[in-house]
DNA sequence: CTCCGCGCTGTAAACGGTTACATCCGAGCA
DNA sequence: TGCTCGGATGTAACCGTTTACAGCGCGGAG
């Protein structure tokens, strides 16, 4: 009862190991050795495979090898967003470290629910060795709970007891400011903050308070504005701001989309920055040097974020002794803070 | 002769389709059939195979499945670079579209030179069951040379015969901005090129030349100013412009990075942006609503670039006609150019 | 009552590699 | 010459699914 074999789709390949094999001569075994350099193999024998495996285009099957293996070659990146500088430097430093390591990267972005996120690192997983998962909106620990502790995994910019992680200094970079403010004498700063489910905010709104509690400058919980983030929202709660007394004298918000935002409702205003009121942002995203006046802000390292992402997770595989690191962040001083410095612009990315 | 049984390494899932059926009483294609709603299944063996397989946290092995069916659901996007505002929308646009789809992505970027691009699809491919390749810089036919043309595949921003792609109307933008120009009574039009062997540089050239010809305005040649996409280019190139005589009244540059450069040197040298010398750039970044003048530029649908890629992918699998297709661009005016107009920030990414 | 057809399920052959173990072969040695 | 030993290679089980085909039970037609 002849079985009819089954045919491939069509669209792949169709060389097979066993045809290399075939036309070399040898078998399945050694051809597959002399690909994976694995074994003793003559000379001469791995110059023949290689010259009829070359000339046959043959490419060994990825899903087979996989399976056999029980090892993709990738990794899968979940982010909460694609799209902007800041995520797209993530993937970057992701990418370039994980290619050296000869990892493929898997990524999936936008999920604003965590329906959708569970789904989504279900999907993911079995497809990859380990995944990176950020995830500052979202309670991580309930989204890993059906994950093994033994799955290879690291989180950016939160933290999961038992996972490794690498953070920000969001604390260091937020009472750098605030110091750097004092210093030049401003006595009532305000803050506008991100939104409160956000770790990143809460942490560079707990920075905020700490030294002003330290500066022993004004510490009116009125000046506190929120925000969530975004732009706009910066701009709605500066324009609040502006209609009471007393005003403050300087402003950081808890990250740069929300100082555009209160920048255009401080120049609507007609009120002079930093002349009025110095303001300061938080990531240094690249559009911060080209503000009028160029934006003092908190600079993070973002690629490093990634590259170091991969490093841990491809450490964690062997030394599961989870080394979270802490990254630092460094403030950078331009021009809407007060302490004025010329800037000349740099090279950015073309296209 | 009892062999040790192979055993998986610890990390992944143990459980397999035979463990369930097992427990279930059936056989593994039935509880196939159940988990790819094949074939005719009865409703309480249905139920009664999902309740065991959730129970097990069974999940599907994908390597496994991949080798069956002979396909990942996944496609391999291969950008020469990952980070910016303009790549990171592409995979954001491609992401959202697969993700709707059921597919994966798998990406890879930062490839300068072509050896390191054509390794990289090598390795992407047998992985992927199709591919959105984006090559503006290196000459993608000799890079596609050895995938056989029933390979699923559309070009992003380049063509090659016989192959489906997505193309923007670049020339058409250019000429919409000449036109412009030309409407508010500017004679002398100096144009910024990009690097002479990027594709979309050279087809911008090409609609400012024929635009310029049709308005019948100076066509100097000494108007063409050379440039490569950067911001330090534009910089430069105008810096050198602006040493002779007769000036442009308006400058039109090939991107926008080297209009922000063209901006810096106009500033620097005193020069009223628009009131001396208009400017217009192109791509519309999202910086360029914040520059000072507000930038006038040319759109071009980033995120749908993305979206159409993966459909025509998709389609092109079952009907390989090669349905090519050109995005409309649109001229966004702002102040630049000097056909002032308002503009107040509007909402944009968080962090 | 027999036979057919159909719905549901089971059996086992692929899919294309990896690798434990067996085998072969020639060199070195007593 | 017979034996050992190790390097090179072959054989075939196994990785976890999918799916063609076979089988079974049952209701209705003849």
């Amino acid at each position: 009862m002849a079985r009819t074999p089954r045919r491939q789709s069509a669209v792949l390949q169709t060389v097979t190991i066993r045809d290399v094999a075939a036309k070399a001569g040898v078998s399945v075994a050694t051809v597959s050795r002399v690909f994976n350099r694995k074994g003793p193999i003559r000379e001469d024998t791995f110059e023949r495979v290689m010259a009829i495996a070359e000339e046959m285009r043959y490419v060994p099957d990825a899903a087979a090898r996989s399976l056999s293996t029980r090892s993709t070659s990738t990794i899968g990146v979940v982010l909460p967003e694609l799209h902007g500088e800041f995520f797209s430097e993530v993937i970057r430093g992701i990418d370039v470290a994980a290619r050296q390591g000869g990892y493929h990267l898997l990524v999936s972005g936008s999920h604003s629910n965590s329906e959708e996120m569970r789904a989504v690192l279900q999907a993911v997983r079995g497809r990859v060795d380990g995944l990176i998962v950020m995830s500052p909106d979202l309670e991580p620990s309930t989204l890993l709970a059906d994950f093994p502790s033994t799955f290879p995994l690291v989180l950016l910019n939160s933290r999961v007891d038992g996972r490794p992680s690498i953070t920000i200094d969001n604390s260091g970079g937020a009472r750098a400011v605030v110091r750097h403010l004092a210093s030049l004498g401003h006595q009532r700063i305000a803050f506008l903050r991100g939104p409160s489910q956000n770790a990143d905010a809460e942490q560079r709104l707990r920075g905020y308070r700490a030294a002003v509690r330290a500066a022993g400058i004004d510490a009116d919980r009125n000046l506190e504005l929120t925000g969530n983030f975004t732009e706009e929202s910066g701009y709605d709660a500066v324009k609040r701001m502006l209609a009471t007394r007393p005003r403050p004298s300087a402003i950081f918000t808890a990250n740069d989309a929300m100082a555009i935002g209160a920048l255009g409702a401080l120049v609507e205003a007609g009120c002079a920055v930093p002349g009025e009121i110095a303001l300061v942002g938080f990531d240094d995203i690249p559009i911060a040097r080209f503000l009028a006046p160029p934006l003092t802000t908190v600079k993070v390292p973002i690629a490093d974020l990634g590259r170091r992402g991969f490093e841990l997770l491809r450490d964690s595989t062997t030394d599961p002794s989870a080394p979270s690191l802490k990254l630092e962040t460094t403030l950078v001083v331009r021009q809407s803070c007060g302490a004025s410095r010329p800037a000349r612009p740099r090279r950015t990315k073309s296209q």
